[in-house]
DNA sequence: GCAAAAGTGTTTATGTTACACCCATGT
DNA sequence: ACATGGGTGTAACATAAACACTTTTGC
């Protein structure tokens, strides 16, 4: 069957939030644009979405074109339209968050043609079109989102220790935890598996732990439900 | 500034499920379609975006061209856009949710050109498009959304019952709510305002309440969080 | 032996669940 | 007077919060 609308049509970009997480702040990868409008400016990873491929699909090809990333964490994160928000014209971006393990991080500095910088959430640079909001709005969703889904686990490298599971929650909630109570109760889930492997450091060396993915599937079949 | 991006470009469409509450289920606001595809078929209210207005808009616009409703309460739920949803060709679908008022009810039936209908959400008949999945995608977001935001009340008329509220939550959660514990703990928020009014019929009148839009909006800003 | 981070339990306060009877009205 | 839905409190239980010291390692 033909394609026959007649109607005009907005543009179709899909731009990506990856956040990563350091050890003490959240970041986002930022990438600064080689093209006009904006050339230099700061600005998410994301492009023009094509004919044939899902939206899901677009986001990765990006990510994967500019920054390198395959294998992350992805979602849907909100459609923002408002005619203006690119001065070309109208232009609608699906937008999108990602979450990148450490291990998987690009190297900032990135040797390629497109430059990719790791900046903390809270210090950010001025960005491209309306990239500012859509980061609030990312930031607004994870916060949201770990608190009741274990997405926290893939922003970690996958043998973690409970220290580094709560610094992420510290950072991520943005206020400090009790200890004691923390490792009670996410242990609590008995999804966290215990590995015979300890971090060798300076101090006293920590209990490496992994997510019990599996696990968690199964459980959330049956009605379980993670929060906190 | 010239608009000149070469990309082939998808259609752009919204579309809205519009829950409603008779006092007994959940439904959902269907029209006839009066054209191909699908036509005569059941499907979402919605329709292309114009170039000059915000989605938000062009969901608003759809409603009230279709269904007549205005001042609903409104919300983007997620971009649907897998190639071969539309047997036209590529239509990516920005979807929205919306609650309305029993007073707000568009007759069923409707006079107009296009037929509204009301349906209960566990019995839809087969559906235009990927409409179905994105129904339940909207139920999804409504069963989660209802317990830690205070949305009921978009469901119901402004003044009402605190066992119309407790059947609202019973329909949407699927389960039946101990009525001494839900009453105790709502009227704990001190959101709900009692009326010097109350219902008449067959039986015991039962103080009228509505909900302190105000006193909330207020709240939240203080860091407050309705839950359950 | 000291600095630095890891690890561990108990008590108290708070919130959640379970549960049964009287009340006001229309017919 | 009876049928129907409205309205109310308390005790048991479970979950969350507060809180301080010992352990292990590298230097």
């Amino acid at each position: 069957m033909p394609f026959t609308y007649e109607y005009p049509r907005p543009a179709l970009t899909v731009d990506c939030v990856v956040f990563g997480f350091d050890g003490g702040g959240l970041q986002v990868l930022l990438i600064r644009r080689a093209l006009e409008p904006f050339l230099g400016s700061w600005a998410l990873p994301g492009g023009f979405v094509d004919m044939e491929e899902d939206l899901d699909q677009a986001a990765r090809r990006e990510l994967q074109e500019e920054t390198h990333l395959s294998q992350v964490y992805l979602e849907q994160l909100f459609t923002f339209g408002t005619p203006g928000r690119d001065p070309r014209g109208r232009v609608v971006s699906v937008a999108y968050y990602a979450l990148v393990r450490p291990d998987q991080h690009p190297a900032t500095g990135d040797s390629d043609a497109s430059e990719a910088a790791w900046h903390p959430v809270d210090q950010l640079p001025p960005l491209a079109f309306d990239h500012t909001q859509i980061i609030a709005k990312a930031l607004e969703r994870l916060r949201g989102k770990i608190r009741y889904q274990p997405v926290g686990f893939e922003l970690l490298p996958k043998h973690f220790t409970l220290t580094q599971l709560q610094s992420l929650y510290e950072a991520i909630l943005g206020r400090t935890i009790d200890k004691r109570n923390f490792r009670k109760k996410l242990l609590a889930f008995d999804l966290l598996i215990p590995l015979d492997k300890f971090t060798s450091g300076a101090h006293r060396p920590a209990r490496l732990y992994r997510f019990d993915h599996r696990k968690y599937d199964t459980l959330v079949r049956h009605g379980f439900h993670f929060e906190l």
